[in-house]
Order: C-alpha cells, then structure tokens, then sequence
DNA sequence: TTTTGAGTTGTTCGA
DNA sequence: GTCGAACAACTCAAA
C-alpha cells in the first residue's frame, strides 16, 4: 500500500462500502472496481429504500425483478469470497450506522441522475464522505452541452454532439473481480421473499444472461435491426432494456459491442440504428437533469391547457387491454403479463391512450411505471411527452397513429396479436385488424362473438382523431392570445 | 445579429 | 394502386 492518509483521518486499514443502485453487475462496475483500488476490502452494499418501493410509480414486477437480480448478484458475490450485504430504511441512516459498525473510510457509488436520486445523494454526501463514479449512462447528463454552454433540447443535433466525443473501446472495460476481500459486518437483512413472484421466464434477472444477450444480439439481429425491430411479431429487437435499467450491464458494455458490430459492414447500419436508440436513453437522461419540471408538466408549456376528457372508464378499458382494437389490446396485455413491450407497441398504444381516448399522458406514463421492468422515469417521460407530442423535440401534433393500419403494417399476418388475445386466435386474417367487420357467420364460425367474446372498437378512429386535432389546435390558440396580450402589454409599458 | 436549414418512428386525401 | 402534398407554423442549432 503506497496510498497516504492523514492521521487525524480513519484508519488505513477501513475498508469502504459499494453502495449498490442501478448497478447490479460486477463486469465493468466503475464503482466496484474503485473501491477495491483503496485496497482494504469492501462490503458490497443494497439499501431497500421504502420510498422507491412504495410511491405512485413503484412497481411490484420491477421490485421481483430487482429481487431476484440481487439474489443472483449475491451468488456472484459469494462466489468471489463476498457476500450481499442488505437493510430497508433511509439510505442516510442505514450508512451512517453501518460505517459507524464497520469503521468504513469511504462509500462509493454509481452516480444516479433522476431527482429523487440527486436529492438523496446530495443528502448523504452532505454527511458521509460519498464518492460517485460512472453513472446509468455512457456520458455524464451535463457533458453534451451547445457552444453557448446550455443544453440541448433537439435529439438530431445532441446525437451528433454525442457522436463526436471519443467511444469507448474493449479495452477500457473493467473486468470482474476474481476476488472481493470483504470485512466482517453486522449481520444485514434476508432479502424479502416475494409473495406472488411476477413470473420473470422472459427476462432471467442474472448479470450472465444480460451479457449473452448482448453478444448474441451483436453477433446477429444487429444486422437487421433497422429494419426488424419494428415487427411486433419478431425478435428483432435487443430486449436488453431491464438489464440496462438495472445496471445488469453497463452502457460502456453496450457501446462497445454495438461499435464492434459497427465494424461489420452488413451489421453497420443497424448498429447504427440501435447506437441511435441507446443515445435516445442518453438524451432523455440529460433532459430530465436539466428540466425536472417535466416530471409534472409538458415540456411545451402551452399544452398543459389540453383539455383531456380523463374518463376513467375508457382508461380502464385501455389498462385491461379490451379498446377492440386488436393490436392495442395485445399490446397491453403482453405489457401487464411480462412487464416488456415493443417499442413500436409503446408508441403505439400511447398514442392510442392519448389521441384516440384523449386522455392525459401523465396517465398512461404512470401506468406503464407501474408495469415495466425497464421503467425509469427519464426515458418512460421522454416517451410519452413525444408521442403525446408535447416534449423536448415532439412528434408533430398531427402525426396520430391509426391502430388498423399499425397493425398491418407491422404485425401483416396477426401473429403477434393471436397470441395475446386467444379470443381471436381463429378470425381469419382478413378481419384480425378489424374484427367489428366480421359477418355473422364469420364469427360464429371464429367462436368469436363481437360484443360477448371481443368488444367492438370504444371509439372511432376517424371522430377521435379529429376530436384531437380541434383539442390541440384549442391549446395553441390558447397560447396565441397568451402570447399577444402579453406582447400589447409589453408594448404599453414601453 | 441575422439567416438558414432542419426537425425519429404518420395519416389522409386527391390526382 | 401509387404518389405527393397538406397537416401549421415554430423553434432550435449553427454558421
């Protein structure tokens, strides 16, 4: 040991504790590797934060997941002379007393960037000698800034902003400890058993499977992703996002592979494609640092006067997944049973939720926290702000996705929604976008009763669609008569 | 300061 | 059936 310490500070020989957040993986863990580098041993570290596990956008198949992710990181862990060490409470007060037991010199952790998070870390930070390193994203939320200095709000320019500063390459990723000296502590917490676990088959919450998921995807689908990842029916696309939510794997992992890819010259364009969809992540990361305020309201200001109709039943009838619009329903239904959905789906049956039912994004974003084990609220609020058209860089107010013809385009041959809705599982592939256009006999035949065993559409596209258009055109008036009262009054008291 | 070009993912209508 | 225009200005980013 070279390092130096004053002598009026702890011992040399105090170890220090890895505080465990959206970092569940010991490969490329900038945090972990940091504090083994102090070189007196290190207590791995998760604190069950109540209120992450029981606000309006908890979720409890995000909290099976992330069970079930710590379990399999403790195993990691134990395989390696560690251990997984656990408490509920105030993050605050659970590492005040625990570097009290242990003696522990310092606490370092994964950065976080969402509110709540800054907050909470600013609070230890104040107290604890806290060190942050890494972070969710590849790049820090403030590192892409405009030459004057302030953020972007516009995707295309941030991406090339991004795309200029230096990649990671192999080389930079930190390997996985073959061996983590950890000192004797208080006993901490089993890890709570879950009741009903949510059945995790889709996404097995391990750090190895979010890797083979990751070379298998690069070493193939990455090649067509440009053009398959909008097919609802095929695996097209990555399905890496719990992982990444979770720290599974890291970002700098996920570039590195896709830059490989990249290399490829059959790969290239969809690795390009998907490098797009990771810095999409980016980008909202960084817009929910800089403008928190969206968290509650419209990025566009002047479409919080949106008059919604917020009936709770039509919401309802979206949650359960019975619109009668068959790939709206399949959707909702694949997203409350596993707890993924496409993202072509999610824009999908936004859209539907916001423009065909008119109801309040902030409604359908809740939900879908509640749901999805990827959930986080930068890149969930991007989302819906966008298709709701409302946010940073919006899908232009008129662009509202007709549910028939998305699910034509984009699931021709019904798969994807015979096998969520196995009502309609014999309608034959002439009505399977449109069952309400069945003859009778069609029906009987397809053991498909609209109105008993399917429900015919809650709206009509074509009315919903104008409807919205005049709900829309109204809040920009609104803002018109705003602005110009506003510009009178300026000129008077000049 | 002014100007210019551009802006994830659609739909509908009429020629 | 295919194609282009309209949908509506507006704001952002950069030169």
């Amino acid at each position: 040991m070279s390092q130096s310490t004053n002598n009026w500070t702890a011992p040399a020989t105090s170890p220090v504790i890895w505080w465990i957040r959206r970092d569940l993986r010991l490969h490329d863990n900038q945090a972990l590797h940091a504090a083994l580098a102090r070189g007196d041993g290190v207590l791995p570290c998760f604190i069950i934060d109540p209120r992450l596990m029981h606000g309006r956008h908890a979720s409890p198949k995000r909290r099976a997941f992330l069970l079930a992710a710590l379990g399999a990181l403790d195993a990691d862990l134990r395989a390696r002379g560690s251990h997984l060490w656990v408490a509920t409470g105030d993050p605050l007060a659970v590492l005040t007393r625990l570097r009290e037991k242990i003696d522990a010199r310092a606490i370092v952790a994964e950065a976080d960037y969402s509110p709540y998070a800054r907050r909470r870390d600013g609070q230890v930070a104040a107290a604890l000698p806290l060190e942050l390193v890494g972070g969710p994203t590849l790049r820090h939320p403030a590192e892409v800034r405009k030459a004057d200095g302030t953020p972007y709000t516009v995707f295309t320019p941030f991406k090339r902003a991004w795309l200029s500063l230096p990649l990671p390459d192999r080389a930079m990723l930190l390997p996985a400890p073959a061996h983590i000296p950890t000192p004797a502590a208080p006993p901490g917490e089993p890890l709570p058993e879950e009741e009903a676990p949510h059945a995790l088959a889709p996404f097995p919450p391990t750090e190895a499977e979010a890797r083979r998921r990751l070379e298998a995807f690069c070493a193939g689908p990455i090649a067509a992703y440009a053009d398959r990842r909008n097919q609802l029916d095929a695996a097209g696309t990555s399905r890496l996002s719990p992982y990444l939510r979770f720290g599974l794997i890291s970002p700098r992992a996920a570039f590195v592979a896709a830059g490989d890819a990249a290399r490829h010259p059959e790969a290239r364009q969809g690795a390009e494609v998907w490098m797009s969809e990771l810095i999409w992540r980016e980008f909202y990361t960084a817009i929910l640092y800089h403008f928190p305020r969206v968290l509650r309201h419209s990025f566009q200001a002047e479409y919080d006067g949106i008059q919604w109709k917020n009936e709770a039943q039509a919401f309802d009838a979206w949650c359960q997944g019975h619109t009668g619009y068959p790939v709206v329903d399949a959707a909702m239904r694949q997203l409350v049973a596993t707890g993924w959905i496409h993202n072509r789906a999610r824009m999908l049956v936004a859209s539907f939720l916001v423009k065909d039912l008119l109801i309040d994004w902030r409604w359908g974003e809740r939900f879908f926290m509640q749901h999805l084990l990827d959930g986080d609220p930068a890149a969930n609020n991007g989302g819906w702000q966008w298709t709701a058209g409302v946010g940073t860089d919006a899908a232009p107010y008129f662009r509202i996705f007709n549910p028939t013809t998305q699910g034509r385009k984009f699931d021709p041959e019904g798969r994807f929604i015979r096998r969520w809705l196995p009502e309609l599982a014999a309608v034959p592939d002439r009505y399977i976008h449109t069952p309400w256009e069945m003859p009778a006999t069609v029906q009987a035949q397809a053991g498909c009763r609209i109105g008993q065993d399917y429900p015919p559409p809650m709206v009509d596209h074509a009315f919903a669609r104008q409807r919205t258009l005049d709900a829309y055109a109204q809040a920009r008036a609104q803002r018109k008569i705003k602005t110009t009262v506003r510009n009178r009054v300026l000129r008077i008291n000049e």
